[in-house]
DNA sequence: AAGAGCTACATTAACGTTAATGGTGACGAG
DNA sequence: CTCGTCACCATTAACGTTAATGTAGCTCTT
């Protein structure tokens, strides 16, 4: 099992008795060259199991035929749906994909981008930790082209492929202002990053139009801190303490909107531990409808949102750039809508006047 | 913004006056360089921004520095959890990671193999799609070295490093007859993968080294065929449809062992739609200790499996074997053991007489 | 029938790096 | 004073591929 040398041009060239030229012409279906010699290389080249040399092959023509993709975090749904939708899309186009996971660390990313620049890659997908830039604008000078992801970076002259949270927000707590909710609860990561920004905005415009007065509003940070090294932020724990004050002090008829559906997860366990019931005195709307949502007991009403779409969208909207290099073509936002899907959570099962426990 | 050629160790060469080996040598941190010029060469090298170019230098050295990671599904919290180890420990180690998702499609694996071939890899981490090895056995014929994780291929002579699923269920299995259970259950997927045989096989060692009659026993198999092209088998819609029919026929004191969390989601809304109460009458234990496991309620009972530690000890072994290259070490088996970690779902509240309701 | 134009290939160079081999000066030993 | 040794650097070759250029021999035209 002695790992034999690979087979090469050259060795096919003087097998066929022919120069490593026309060979390569041959196999990469060019002219000048007959159909006979061809047909011969090509066998020769089927039976010595010849695989072409990527790296030789980009190392001469000055492109990878790689993207890089720079995550957060792959445990979280929506990146990890992403990540299936880019490396099937890349696939299709001829790109491979070099991952870096970032896990939501300055340093990491730092270390994404010296390999991305060692790799030379022809771009990159980079959902960023915020609210660093310079790296990213040195990845770019370098002539890297890039693509943000479901985060944006404003300081940044760069794409952005994401989620139109701002809208998906206002229609989620319309939703629940529908529900006959009179106190209204936002439950959002401290996290100093565009996603979460929009999505109160969305929350704000929603409040505004339907002239909730600043008494029924209360908004609560969840401290995203790190547990441990290797934990990432929003895991449920942190959300659940906070809801566990929740629990005891929220009024009757009232409604969180939570920015993911994993404070969700601490939300209900808070709740039920407190014998409230969700669904019916609290409704309860999330987003990134994991796969969890649907068979949570009320289900989680939860803002379904298309991960795949972006990943693919993401990708194509990359190596559009990448196909005309250097020409400097505006900056790109293309934002997919979220899909509210409604379950138990926030269908209120009392109707308007107040209503002894029934079931 | 016109993408700028990317500075070589030609160009650090002609600035500074000196031959390009001598630069590469200086930067290489190797003899025969004064330390006087070696100085000034780092200095020249950081002044025009010089970054190495990784595919000329893997073109001559013969490796790659990198592997390539083959894995079914990222949205399954136990590869998310392995991608990220792998990655950090990876990166550690100096390689980098050519990521290739099968979604459990023989196809994609047929691609995930070419372009391991292609960028010519230094080593691979397989999720295998079961049962097929021609292809497998074709990418170690080229030389890459190769180590399968979580999933064996017995066909193979290839390193393992996974879960000793087998011990892990037998210590399940125990639990939840010592709970009290008088009638089992085991719902697990019907793929033909090593994970599952091993669970099944140690299912059945509990149950024999207890006594438990075969009348006691039921053994049921989700059918996990595809909602759609991009939908992956395990998810709780098709486990929610058949533990619909297990709500209304499983008797009390029952226990069921559930091959996955994602299945036992299915079956905590089955049960609860039916009204029967889950760590009550009935014990319910999964795997993988999904991270909405504890959140449930009552919290689900769940074998924690060690993904970070799995996917390091991998990458580990992987860069082991690529260093001594071709000596065919014997096939090594890495297995690291599952923690049962026991919440409300196996607890029956229940002491040992029938009871009628309480709550 | 002779140059023009084409077909089918060979030859040469290049991508950016590292390894192997050559060469030159200074310096110490005899 | 001369020869060998060593430190330091240059030169050459190589990795496997593609692009640019070169060159036979043939066909076609007039």
């Amino acid at each position: 099992m002695n790992s034999p040398r690979r087979v090469t041009l050259q060795d096919i060239a003087t097998s066929v008795g022919l120069s490593v030229n026309t060979v390569s012409r041959a196999l990469a279906g060019k002219s000048a060259v007959s159909e006979a010699t061809r047909a011969m290389i090509k066998a020769e080249a089927d039976r010595l199991g010849y695989v072409p040399n990527t790296m030789a092959r980009s190392l001469v023509l000055g492109q990878a035929m790689t993207i890089g993709v720079v995550i957060t975090n792959p445990s979280n749904p929506f990146y990890s749906r992403m990540i299936s939708a880019v490396e099937q899309r890349g696939s299709v186009l001829g790109y491979s994909m070099l991952l870096v996971v970032s896990e939501e660390n300055h340093t990491n990313e730092l270390r994404a981008v010296d390999s991305m620049r060692r790799w030379g890659v022809d771009g990159a997908l980079v959902v960023p930790v915020q609210p660093e830039v310079e790296h990213w604008r040195r990845l770019m000078a370098a002539g890297t082209e890039m693509v943000l992801v479901n985060r944006d970076l404003p300081e940044l002259d760069c794409d952005l492929v994401g989620i139109d949270y701002e809208r998906s927000a206002y229609e989620a707590t319309l939703h629940l202002l529908d529900t006959g909710v009179e106190q209204v609860y936002l439950l959002e990561e401290d996290l100093q990053i565009s996603t979460v920004r929009a999505r109160v905005d969305g929350f704000h415009r929603a409040l505004a139009e339907r002239g909730v007065p600043p008494e029924s509003v209360r908004e609560l940070r969840v401290p995203t801190r790190r547990r441990a090294a290797n934990t990432l932020p929003w895991e449920p724990a942190e959300a659940y303490e906070l809801a566990q004050h929740l629990a005891a002090d929220v009024p009757p008829r009232s409604g969180i909107l939570v920015g993911n559906d994993s404070f969700a997860l601490g939300v209900y366990r808070a709740f039920s531990e407190a014998g409230r019931v969700i669904g019916d005195e609290v409704a309860v709307v999330g987003f990134g409808d994991h796969p969890f949502a649907a068979y949570l007991a009320p289900g989680l009403t939860s803002v379904r949102l298309p991960a795949e779409q972006v990943g693919a969208a993401a990708v194509d909207q990359l190596v559009a750039r990448i196909g005309r290099r250097g020409s400097a073509a505006p900056r790109a936002r293309i934002s997919f809508p979220g899909d509210l899907v409604v379950r138990g959570s926030s269908t209120h099962r009392q109707p308007a006047a107040a209503d002894p426990g029934s079931s």
